[in-house]
DNA sequence: GGTGCCATGTAACGAGTTACATGATTGG
DNA sequence: CCAATCATGTAACTCGTTACATGGCACC
């Protein structure tokens, strides 16, 4: 299942707790791939039952105790094997699009709200993007390295947000130039 | 659940049989929102049972008798107020990312490969959503109907797969110069 | 006579969500 | 003192997938 590969690569990158991965799977990597808490400590145990990754206990002072989770040389290695196997598309299921679908059967204002408010999650969720872009990405050494390859994703998330938002504004032209 | 609307809608659109349904949700529909017939079928019986649709029996000849759906005015109020209900945006899990994300783990070869298939994949997309339109919607009348309305959806379609096929090649040609 | 399409279903399982639960510490 | 953050979990439920099941007709 694909969950598990998702959470080794993030602990491949680096390692770490149950509750910082639940927070990244909220943040910016929700944005192309998301987990409740409660999935991935599920998830987590039967990684560390495989043996694909395995926790050191650390010991905070004025926190509560944490497992770090890091990767096996096995987890490793299916990791590698899993990207390695063709997959096919995955299916988006997107509600704004069922919405314009059957648009004919509210007055146009309504669906223009609707699609006014896609248009500013689309934008907030560009900024976050940007913001990144900004802190993390602005100064990158030119000799490739890992950071890069997160890059890569990242530029996908900020053209298709792009191409929503666009998406969003034109289509409410189109309906407020015929159905006003 | 959305499921029950994305139901409603294609319903509303053409009242017709689980088959049918499941036929779309497999085909071009399918790209946006998708389900199997099982799920279709379990559905339906719900919806049923709210009296949101409601079947007619149909006997055909050299065919199997079908139960053909038909949207109740109840449940088209339904889901006139679940369209004009403000809903978050998707979470999109993507595999391809995870791999790019992950992908100084494997040769970039395979990395390239595993672009190249999913850019493939979106090319042959593109192609059924081109030939959608050119059979379907390349001559809309001026005045607006319900068919613009899913024009408007198979637009965001091909200009996402565009987008897609221009983002593989783009990671693609940044793998091979950087990595080669 | 076999393959494939039409048509509808059940059963079991795996994935994902929501609600509930605990307990310490930090900061206002 | 109250709220927020850190940190980890269980339980119940719904959604989605896979496998199994049936049966007639059409076409080659």
């Amino acid at each position: 299942m694909s969950l598990s590969y998702a959470l080794l690569a993030a602990l491949c990158d680096r390692p770490c707790s149950g509750y910082d991965l639940a927070k990244q799977f909220q943040g910016s990597v929700g944005y192309f791939w998301s987990a409740t808490h409660q999935q991935i400590y599920r998830e987590l145990h039967k990684l560390e039952d495989l043996g694909w990754i395995n926790a050191t206990e650390v010991s905070q002072d004025g926190r509560p105790d944490k497992k770090v989770f890091s990767v096996t040389p096995l987890g490793c290695d299916r990791l590698r094997q899993w990207i390695s196997t063709p997959h096919d598309l995955p299916v988006t299921k997107d509600e704004i699009l069922v919405k314009v679908f059957a648009g004919y059967l509210v007055p146009s204002s309504v669906l223009v709200g609707q699609l006014r408010h896609c248009q500013q999650q689309h934008q907030a969720r560009l900024e976050v993007y940007q913001d990144i872009e900004a802190q993390f990405f602005q100064h990158l050494p030119p000799e490739p390295n890992h950071r890069h390859f997160a890059y890569l994703t990242l530029k996908r998330g900020i053209s298709f947000t792009q191409e929503w938002i666009r998406w969003c504004e034109e289509t409410i032209v189109w309906l407020e130039k015929y159905l006003s």
